[in-house]
RNA sequence: GGGGCGGUGGCGGAAUGGCAGACGCAUCGGUCUUAAAAACCGAAGGGGCAACCCGUGUGGGUUCGAAUCCCACCCGCCCUACCA
């Protein structure tokens, strides 16, 4: 009986022979091409998850794959230590948190090593050793010295259970709930620490063109930096409105994505935060605006997030002046216009703005169309009183198509769809000829206008509005319960489909500009602007600027001082790190011990010598994220050491010969977080001229989240979670990486399965007797050249295509194909092909291609077979052209389309002799019989297609 | 509302213009065994004795030929959301 294959001996022998041998010691080689792979750190939790393995097992065989192709592989690990959970566990189990997470890491290292991965243990970093985060604190002060970063007295995310700020990305959903605990978050008045992050708005939207990162990430990135093209134009507050006003101070900049609209502004609305709004508004709006501002407030606290919310707003009493046209409008505050985005305030054209439009019907408020619809389509209603004897009769003759409608308790009307402008001529002439005195029928969707017995009224300006409106409800009460034109015409339900669009089109009711095409409207109208002295072209970003500052114990702190003398002032870079104090005591309350402990707390100014009070908020933890793939280089670089502005975070020769990283993995939720921060640091860092790139991670993969077995997100409280220790086991971690990589394809992820993975363990077990087995075999069978070359094609088939499918980070079909390899090797063993070169040769070349995937297995049976140099060292296996060469096909034949024949022919067989053998098989024969051969289409090589008729 | 990704046997998936279902799981049959498990060998998309027919979410289109390309729709998941 031969020996049974039993990984749980073999792993740990090889792992621990792995380090006594230094296998996966790093060291630069100029000699050699380097290849920086990195796969994002973990946080020390405490217990790593079978997500962790899915991460990070495919990420080591791809490196592993890169170090067997001859390349000088760094592929390091850390761990990214600060963070709440480690301060909450202090307060619930009063462990301090610098000795839970160490204890976790400690724990956390066992588990990575039984993954067998080839991390670069010696460029291990933990980013809350004081050690590093003494850089990450010098990072903050050289932000602070270009200008970066900058406190801000603000609003912000607050989370009343973590009790700290969050940034922006760590709110989530529609109840805008913290991302880590789940809980609401309210508004908070706070001063904070933020990088100016949104100054590198277009350069992080432009990198994105030169890395070769996934579209989806690049998408969302750019989504969430949303740049927007437009012009600032300057409104102004109407002079008796601001009485007391210095020159400028009434001016109102707006920012629009549509200066061709500019006509058709015909109402301001400000924030409700906006600093003029308590200036300009009327004593007699006071009450109603004050209340409308405090509501705004809280309701900000309680939840922002009422989708499809009512629009809500007061008037100020005040007017503006539109800067195209002179025309007074009423300014209104209003929760829909953000103080945080362009200037917190925007000109309203409630016409083709729907938010605008919204509000505008709401309040009353006048629409007037100044861009005509692009699709040319109009209508109009006519209420067969209104038109005398013939009018209908008329639409036949002029060929104008009509319907009716019954509009209950008014009658029956006539619909006028409107196609054309010559159908809309025509239309007028007939509807003026026939309508009754003190009657009208409105035009609507183009044109915009009323047609009354003696005259025609264009919806072109406020004033026409209300002059129409005068004259309407003059004519006939029903329309006193309407206020304007637009709102009267959207009590018609049949006109709802022409009364708002926001298409680009021909400028009407614009002046000087109507009749501006679309395609120019935007251009000329902002050229216009900036020649006039009111308005220029601007670009508006959605990014914000960085919130760093985190109102808890367990992070970086943040290196600066607060002066009574000399204000703000930084902590000197040779003084760093600022440490944690050890003794903090950590209470329920939620505040951060480092406000109360008086020894951090109180310090002598740098500069006057004087008391001043420590910063007591820390870092955010993705600044230490930001930078550790270059603490990685050289880890605790000048431990010990006292820094200066002019230092460099990492020994400069092997930054040069390692920076940046050429492969990145990890999971697509950093898309908007991580991966934006760590591009902004990188760029700060070429400007402070550390780095001579100007993107961190030259290509990026995000593998798919691993689920539970019911298909699930795995968590404890559904009972699904794969504890990857309790299947290292039982399967070995061999079986398990394997597994991971074959379950499906890497970015998509997938359910566990554990009925599946016994295929895996099956496979493994073939491996293993396939090389340790002595007896399989021989049988009586005689040595057979053509099976010689069959065993050898697709030994060198799967050379080639698990090459490709490696590179491509198609894992789960290189398992398949080594599968595949072990079938042709299980079935060559009982033949005489057992134990010639060319079985060697297959058996060989199936532990090689398994070694990156299957780390131990394919070591421990390597150096059965040769002992000496570790499998792990060797060449990834070349193909040969020739012996991986099918050299017989199966024709196949088609007629019409359909399989018709198959025929076993030589490889490379011509058109002529395809086509001849195509058509003498009997099956086809068959098929075309009678029929006319039209055409014979030869493809690939390997097909014919007869079409026949 | 906007953007993205996806829909293929009982299941995970392969095939990105040329034999649909590679590889594996589960299933069924067989060998071994007192028996079962394991292991090994074999079968297998559905229908049909067969010739064949039908099959990649639905409907259309392009093509000699479509899972693959185009158009419309349905369903699922992810991201985003009053961004002017």
């Amino acid at each position: 009986m031969a020996e049974k294959y039993t990984p749980q001996e073999i792993e740990p022998r090889w792992q621990a022979q792995w380090v006594a041998d230094g296998l996966y010691k790093v060291v630069e080689d100029p000699d050699k091409e380097k290849f920086y792979f990195v796969t994002m750190l973990p946080y020390p939790s405490g217990d790593l998850h079978i997500g962790h393995w899915y991460a990070m097992t495919p990420s080591d065989a791809a490196a592993r794959y890169r170090r067997m192709q001859g390349y000088n592989v760094l592929f390091p690990i850390g761990f990214d230590a600060f963070g709440l959970p480690a301060e909450n566990a202090a307060i619930k189990k009063g462990a301090h948190p610098y000795k839970w997470t160490l204890a976790n890491i400690d724990h956390m290292r066992g588990q990575l090593r039984s993954m067998g991965a080839m991390w670069a243990w010696d460029h291990e970093t933990v980013s809350c050793d004081p050690e590093y985060y003494k850089w990450t604190q010098w990072f903050f002060l050289k932000l602070y010295d270009m200008g970066l970063a900058y406190k801000e007295f603000a609003p912000v995310d607050w989370c009343p259970n973590c009790n700290t700020t969050l940034a922006r990305e760590q709110v989530w959903g529609d109840d805008r709930h913290c991302e880590r605990c789940g809980t609401p978050v309210i508004k908070k008045e706070l001063n904070q620490w933020k990088f100016r992050i949104t100054r590198y708005a277009q350069e992080l939207l432009d990198g994105l063109e030169t890395i070769d990162w996934p579209e989806r990430v690049k998408t969302m990135q750019t989504n969430w930096i949303g740049r927007s093209e437009g012009a600032e134009v300057t409104f102004t507050v109407a002079p008796d409105c601001l009485s007391d006003a210095q020159p400028g101070e009434g001016d109102l900049g707006v920012f629009t994505t549509r200066p061709d609209t500019l006509w058709g502004a015909t109402f301001m609305v400000l924030a409700p935060e906006h600093p003029l709004v308590s200036r300009i508004t009327t004593p007699a709006q006071q009450a109603a605006i004050g209340a409308y501002v405090q509501q705004a407030s809280r309701l900000d606290e309680i939840a922002r997030g009422a989708v499809d919310k009512e629009k809500s707003g007061v008037f100020t009493g005040a007017y503006a002046v539109n800067p195209v046209n002179g025309a007074r409008i009423p300014i209104w505050i209003a929760d829909y216009v953000l103080m945080t985005y362009g200037t917190g305030a925007i000109m309203a054209v409630p016409a083709h703005d729907e938010r605008d439009f919204d509000f505008a019907l709401k309040f009353g408020l006048p629409i007037v169309p100044v861009i005509d619809r692009p699709d040319g389509r109009a209508k109009s209603v006519i209420w067969d009183g209104s038109v005398t004897e013939g009018f209908e009769a008329a639409l036949q003759g002029a060929g104008i198509a009509y319907k009716y409608l019954t509009i209950p308790e008014r009658g029956r009307f006539f619909g006028v769809p409107l196609e054309s402008d010559a159908e809309i001529d025509a239309f007028t002439a007939i509807l003026q000829a026939h309508l009754r005195p003190g009657h009208w029928a409105d035009i609507v969707g183009r044109r915009w206008q009323v047609v009354f017995d003696d005259a025609v009224m264009t919806l072109d300006s406020a004033a026409a509005d209300e002059a129409i409106m005068a004259r309407c409800q003059a004519g006939y009460d029903y329309m006193g319960q309407f206020r304007t034109t637009m709102a009267m015409w959207s009590d018609v339900a049949w006109y709802s489909d022409v009364l708002f669009h926001h298409e680009y089109g021909t400028m009407i009711h614009s002046g000087a500009f109507s009749g501006t095409p679309g395609g120019r409207a935007k251009a000329d109208v902002t050229a216009w602007l900036a020649q006039q002295g009111v308005g220029k072209a601007a670009i508006n970003y959605r990014l914000r600027d960085w919130l760093i500052s985190r109102q808890r114990y367990w992070g970086a702190p943040i290196p600066m001082i607060d002066c009574p003398t000399c204000g703000t002032v930084s902590v000197p870079y040779g003084d760093l790190p600022v440490v944690l104090p050890e003794d903090a005591e950590f209470l329920p309350t939620g505040e951060s011990p480092l406000k109360f402990h008086a020894g951090f707390r109180n310090v002598t100014c740098p500069q006057c010598g004087g008391d001043a009070e420590r910063e007591t908020d820390t870092m955010d933890t993705f600044m230490c994220s930001s930078w550790y793939h270059y603490a990685y280089v050289t880890p605790y670089h000048k431990a010990g050491q006292r820094l200066s502005p002019n230092d460099t975070p990492w020994d400069e020769a092997q930054g040069a010969y390692w920076l940046p990283v050429d492969q990145y993995t990890g999971g697509i939720e950093h898309a908007t977080m991580h991966l934006i921060y760590t591009r902004f640091f990188t760029k700060a860092m070429r400007d402070m001229e550390l780095v001579p790139f100007d993107e961190p991670m030259l290509r990026l993969f995000n593998q798919g989240m691993i689920l539970g077995e019911d298909n699930e997100k795995m968590s404890k409280s559904r009972g699904n979670v794969s504890a990857p220790d309790d299947l290292v086991v039982r399967h070995g971690a061999d079986t398990i990486r394997a597994y991971l990589m074959f379950i499906g394809p890497w970015e998509l992820g997938g359910p566990w399965n554990s009925k599946g993975i016994e295929g895996v363990a099956r496979f493994m077990n073939d491996v293993w007797n396939l090389a340790v087995d002595g007896e399989g075999q021989i049988g009586n069978s005689s040595y057979d050249e053509k099976a010689v070359r069959e065993l050898r094609r697709t030994a060198h088939q799967t050379i080639r295509d698990v090459t490709s499918d490696i590179e491509a980070f198609k894992f789960n079909t290189v398992v398949a194909k080594l599968m595949a390899l072990r079938n042709a090797l299980k079935a060559a063993r009982s033949t005489a092909i057992y134990g010639s070169a060319a079985w060697d040769e297959a058996l060989d070349s199936l532990l090689l291609l398994v070694a990156p995937i299957a780390p131990h297995i394919s070591e421990e049976l390597w150096q059965r077979r040769h002992p000496g140099p570790s499998v792990h060292v060797q060449r990834w296996p070349a193909w040969d052209a020739d012996a991986a060469k099918e050299d017989v096909i199966t024709l196949v034949v088609q007629v019409n389309g359909k399989v018709r024949g198959k025929i076993e022919v030589p490889a490379g067989v011509d058109e002529a002799a395809a086509r001849e053998l195509a058509l003498a098989d009997p099956n086809v024969q068959r098929h075309i019989a009678g029929k006319t051969v039209r055409k014979v289409i030869f493809a690939g090589g390997s097909l014919v297609n007869i079409v026949v008729a």
